[in-house]
DNA sequence: TCGAAACCTGAGTCAATATTCAAGTTGTAG
DNA sequence: CTACAACTTGAATATTGACTCAGGTTTCGA
């Protein structure tokens, strides 16, 4: 997959150049953020920016491909914050733990982006199938890894990864953009005691985060 | 809560206008769910269904009204599907598994109501909280039941909801939506297992699906 | 210091389409 | 059969907002 480089043309050349398109990209993700992709315009954008309207075709092609951008950037930076939580010798069990705990917080922290990752799905479907495909790649190998380790159960690693995915981005949006009445940790501890444990009376009660609510 | 009944005055009075209604839904929901509600258009969907332009606002309002009585039809209908293929008297664990097989089979016959759902987030958002605060509700008070009949382990039941749901809509999106290529059975077992054991390698091997992939 | 390249400006163009409405057609009660 | 209500029609209206462009201003290497 190539696109790391955005339009060649269209890349500051000065200083100047530079802080404009910065200013212009986080007008464009609190826009979109606040308003949704249709809603959001792009006068709206260099209004927020500062900058006249045609400034904005000076640095993108379009309204869709800025959208794109800030897709692709997400995409970067919830990778980079998670990796930076999470360890790499910890067992898998902890990673889910830290893993959820830094993405909640994560989500906290970038609504406007993360919103924009979800409306993706809508308005650039590829770029949204693309992140969500990178996540669960990644994902199924880190479960395939620790089951060969005999830190997890084997089997079922794809079905698994999107399962956990969907559990993150669920909690991620009922507890970091509706509302932050728990904090990250507890909502990390209460989900993994469910990916630890299942719902099974059976497992033991007690371990990780404790047991009542 | 309490909006049953749509709009007042626009309700069909004779067999010819139910029929025409009945066709404007059905092209709305084929229309909104190929093209999204931005690209989607009235014309588009009378079109559709064969009628005038102008008959569309016999019946709606607004576009976005026609939306709405979308997602809130997508509502009862999912309610209703899976209650019907989950006997009331079955215990959780087995709740879950047969409730995720029948979502995921419901989401495969209705994708283009299933994508009106998602959008909904970003054209209608308090009819999409709507739709999963009430799921989420429910399931908490099952979750709770099923704990005090010491089914399955007590506490974090909100929690343990939304990271269920969230499951569910991601293994609908990716095994339904996307691709069928795992049956609904296969994937059911799949999160079940998840479900009820976790991932820890402690719990039973054997159990329900087997286990291998 | 000078000039070209880079950058900025914002009024104007243009296509799209949600919604209205005045004039017809069909159903049905009496 | 009649007349009114229900329904249908599609051209016209009105708004919106993405995108263009011709002319300024700023930057910076030489």
């Amino acid at each position: 997959m190539g696109g790391e480089e955005t339009a060649t043309s269209k890349a500051p050349r000065t200083e100047r150049g530079k802080r404009t398109l910065r200013k212009l990209l986080d007008a464009a993700a609190a826009e979109f953020g606040e308003r949704g992709y249709h809603e959001a315009s792009i006068s709206g954008i260099t209004q927020r920016a500062g900058a006249a309207l045609g400034t904005f075709y000076t640095y993108f092609d379009s309204k869709e491909q800025v959208f794109r951008a800030l897709v692709d950037d997400m995409g970067h930076l919830t990778r980079q914050h998670i990796a930076e939580r999470v360890p790499g010798n910890v067992d898998r069990l902890t990673a889910e733990r830290l893993g959820l705990e830094a993405f909640i917080e994560f989500v906290r922290e970038h609504k406007d982006l993360y919103r924009i990752v979800m409306e993706a799905q809508f308005v650039a479907e590829d770029a949204y199938l693309n992140y969500y495909k990178v996540f669960a790649a990644a994902y199924t190998r880190n479960l395939a890894q620790a089951a060969e380790k005999g830190e997890i159960r084997p089997g079922y690693e794809e079905e698994r990864a999107w399962a956990l995915i969907g559990m993150s981005v669920f909690l991620g949006m009922r507890y970091a953009v509706w509302s932050s009445d728990k904090t990250a940790k507890e909502v990390a501890a209460a989900a993994a005691e469910l990916i630890t444990f299942g719902l099974s009376p059976l497992a033991r009660g007690g371990g990780l985060g404790g047991g009542a609510s």
